[in-house]
DNA sequence: AACCGTGCCAACCGCGCAACG
DNA sequence: ACGTTGCGCGGTTGGCACGGT
């Protein structure tokens, strides 16, 4: 198709933003709001990609950010989380109020992978897994496997179609209405699910996601779509009631 | 003080999906 | 139906900070 690069990155700047940068981007946001992002450096006065603002406002300027150290309690729904979803960051970050995806991604990568290692040093099972870094000995692997997890676009429009999708799969009206509407919708890559045996890397190796490894380790249960939206609700009711011992015992079921 | 290794995190990259014409 | 465009995603990289020797 001879697709265009994002940016023609001849004359833009690249790397750390400016203060002047920060300010130019927010005035602008502040005034138009988000979206457009192809014509907003133009618009805004900034010599850099779409791409380069998008990720400077979701990443670092929206006003919603949370800064600082993730708290034990994020640390722990963080790694919850990620054993239910695999490396959904975009997913694990909608349940974390103010972090982001790139900031969950990261913590995850310095922090967690390492302490799970440890944690699990001895126990064979895949379904916990981490990325690469390219200090963690693990050799990255510059280009990309054409089986890798594919991207999945997160957004209340998708989750109602989604939503229906199973319903129309499973013949359930269990999943209310409200999830797929809300802005706030809770754990809303159930597309994971609908990908199954669609999108499904053929070699597991590529993905250390519960959902997609068809080793005999990890859930089976959960390639099955009968059960996934009484599982959405189930987890859904426990997220609401902040129970985390509950909570805790649903993903150890789930991963049994 | 200089050097080296490691950790952390902001930013970049390339791909895939959905919307649109 | 098909090609193009815009956006969002996860993986990866580069560079700074810091601690150890």
């Amino acid at each position: 198709m001879g697709r265009a690069p994002c940016c023609s990155k001849v004359g833009l700047h690249r790397g750390p933003w400016t203060t002047r940068e920060d300010t130019l981007l927010i005035n602008y946001i502040q005034a138009h709001g988000e979206g457009h992002w192809r014509s907003l450096p133009k618009k805004a006065g900034l010599l850099r990609c779409g791409k380069s603002c998008r990720l400077r406002w979701m990443n670092y300027l929206r006003p919603d950010i949370k800064r600082g150290n993730i708290t034990p309690d994020e640390d722990d729904l963080i790694v919850r989380l990620h054993s239910l979803l695999g490396n959904r960051w975009s997913l694990i970050a909608g349940r974390l109020p103010g972090r982001t995806d790139n900031e969950i991604k990261n913590y995850w990568n310095s922090h967690l992978s390492k302490r799970l290692k440890k944690n699990t040093a001895g126990n064979k099972s895949k379904c916990m897994g981490g990325s690469a870094g390219k200090r963690s000995g693990i050799k990255p692997n510059k280009k990309r496997s054409k089986t890798r997890t594919p991207a999945i676009r997160v957004s209340p429009s998708s989750v109602a179609k989604n939503i229906s999708n199973i319903r129309n799969m499973t013949g359930s009206s269990s999943i209310p209405a409200e999830v797929g509407n809300s802005t706030s919708w809770g754990i809303s890559g159930l597309k994971v699910a609908s990908n199954v045996g669609e999108g499904r890397p053929s070699n597991s190796e590529e993905f250390d996601g519960p959902f997609y490894d068809h080793d005999s380790s990890c859930p089976s249960s959960l390639l099955n779509g009968i059960m996934l939206d009484d599982i959405f609700e189930e987890y859904q009711q426990l997220l609401k009631a902040d129970d985390h011992g509950q909570l805790d015992s649903f993903v150890d079921s789930l991963l049994a």
